[in-house]
RNA sequence: GGCCCCAUAGUCUAGCGGUUAGGACGUCGGCCUCUCACGCCGAAAACUCGGGUUCAAGUCCCGAUGGGGUCACCA
């Protein structure tokens, strides 16, 4: 090149961790890595970040897949298409990482730590109580002699590799989204695990060698991660590789101003999916949550943000989820599509052979003539149900004399039981269903009865539990928690 | 608690030294209308506070306060 180096191609990528539903934090973040790829004519990339085995969700991968497809990102590369720079799955580069830690351990940025899960829980209760202004790792393996210590590993001692960060001085770096660097003293941070135990990496070495393998020049990514980039830094010096540059992006919020989070707010994309938002407008709510399009508009495409977007006109306040905002500008888009279409979209949602096939089984015995299916079936094609008409049954649904709060509490633990297994079929509901009601100490089908109300906002529902697995987890979720909230307001935020 | 990030109406935001502080959601009122919804018109509603810098500060600097994040063999 005669005049000196062209600048690097732009290169992004979203690392989605598949522990549960897709998250609508994952689109957001998956937008603006997007928007910024397109504009730039790069590359956008998706890695799947599975590294912690006991985490890890089967169906969550391909669910994470579909939802990022059906908001309409597509990506360049990534496990299911392909790349020069697969693979895309970090399980499956397991070796890669050991090699870059023995390399680190090579060069004497860190060392083989054999503390014991035990250890550090103690150490961690310790600094608890003395209320310690630093907390984390002491250390106590960092003087090891290294010699030692591999002839330790090599005899099969179980350990981890830990990053040997600087004891001293201070760690800098730019933050596009920022116009003051981002410092903090080295001593800050502890020594951070790269290597499990089990030999897979945890995030910051896995995310730091892959970033440089996979030649990402731009890492957008939320606010979340800003207090650990410093160890990414301490990690891109010890190889010796040129950093990428950095945007933090600010986090979305529930009404409290909270994280995001699914006990507040529903957060599965599906969710969004299910109860009929279209793509599109949850794709262009989300570009508003921080970045603005200029001028007053507010409604615009993805293509037309890909034209038009700059970092500059990323606001850092972190923008509270509404629900309502985002339900207007659906409207926006709903009242533009024709008849056709609109009718089109009614089909593609839920009013299809398909879905109907599933909810035919559950009514069919319960109708006469036609005519009746819709009255009978009506809870499966609402998002939200009103209570108001049934609030005296709901109340009363285990005995009389059991305090709403009870009920509402009983209801939220439904949820978190659910929750806590993968999937959502009928059986495994049911069997959930009968231990909850039992450790309520309520009969089975009062307790259900409560689930139904909260459910159907009836009194009389198909099978319960069939009827949950078609209205869908992410529905029935939103109303077991909205059936809790009005029988027990939750209480106002404590005071510190 | 240590550290870091942030700060315009209830919410999303515009503003980039001089504005009657603009738009949108939501709320409230009115018009339209067989009802409802849409649509249209209108209203209430904000620069967290205190110091600087400057002729001039929502805009720049410092501090306080408030909010958030983070301190795992989770990402």
């Amino acid at each position: 090149m005669l005049y000196g180096r062209m600048p690097a191609p732009v290169r992004v990528r979203i690392a989605p961790s598949p522990t549960g539903d897709p998250h609508v934090g994952t689109a957001y973040i998956a937008l603006f890595n997007y928007v910024f790829a397109k504009k730039h004519g790069g590359q956008f990339v998706l890695r799947i970040e599975d590294t912690d085995q006991t985490r890890a969700r089967a169906d969550s991968e391909q669910m994470i897949f579909e939802a990022l497809r059906w908001c309409g990102l597509s990506w360049d590369e990534g496990p299911d298409v392909g790349g020069p720079y697969g693979p895309y799955r970090q399980s499956e580069r397991s070796a890669i990482y050991r090699d870059h830690a023995n390399i680190l351990l090579d060069k004497g940025a860190a060392y083989r730590c054999f503390c014991t899960e035990d250890r550090l829980a103690k150490l961690r209760v310790q600094q608890q109580a003395m209320k310690a202004s630093r907390f984390g790792y002491d250390r106590h393996c960092r003087d090891l002699d290294p010699a030692d210590a591999r002839a330790r590993a090599a005899a099969g001692e179980p350990h981890v590799i830990r990053l040997k960060m600087p004891v001293e001085g201070t760690i800098a770096f730019t933050d596009m989204l920022r116009k003051e660097p981002v410092v903090r003293e080295a001593a800050e941070s502890d020594d951070q695990v790269l290597l499990k135990s089990d030999g897979m990496p945890t995030y910051h070495l896995a995310n730091v060698v892959d970033d440089h393998l996979m030649k990402i020049s731009h890492v957008v990514r939320a606010e979340e991660w800003i207090s650990s980039t410093q160890k990414h830094v301490v990690l891109y010096d010890a190889f010796g590789w040129e950093k990428p540059q950095f945007a933090h992006m600010p986090l979305l919020r529930n009404a409290d101003k909270s994280k995001i989070s699914k006990r507040k707010n529903p957060v599965s994309i599906n969710y969004y999916r299910d109860t009929g938002i279209f793509p599109q407008a949850l794709l262009n709510f989300l570009a508003t949550m921080g970045w603005s399009f200029g001028g007053d508009r507010e409604k615009f495409t993805l293509d037309e943000m890909v034209s038009v977007f700059s970092w500059d006109r990323i606001s850092l306040g972190g923008p509270v989820f509404d629900l309502a905002k985002l339900q207007h500008l659906n409207e926006q888009y709903l009242h533009e599509m024709s008849n056709e279409q609109l009718a089109d979209a009614l089909v593609a949602w839920r009013l299809n052979r398909d879905f109907l096939t599933r909810v035919v089984p559950l009514v069919r015995t319960r109708i006469k003539k036609l005519d009746e299916f819709l009255p009978r079936a009506e809870f499966v094609f609402t998002g939200d149900v009103d209570y108001t008409p049934v609030m005296t049954e709901l109340r009363g649904a285990c005995g009389q004399d059991v305090p709403a709060e009870r009920l509402s509490a009983a209801l939220l633990d439904f949820v978190e039981r659910f929750e806590a297994r993968e999937g959502f079929a009928a059986p495994a509901l049911e069997e959930l269903g009968r231990t909850w009601a039992e450790a309520n100490g309520w009969k089975v089908g009062q307790a259900f009865m409560l689930l139904r109300i909260a459910t159907t906002g009836r009194t009389a529902s198909p099978g319960l539990f069939e009827t949950m697995v078609v209205i869908g987890k992410e529905i029935v979720r939103r109303r077991i928690r909205q059936c809790a909230a009005l029988l027990a307001p939750p209480k106002a935020p404590k005071a510190k």
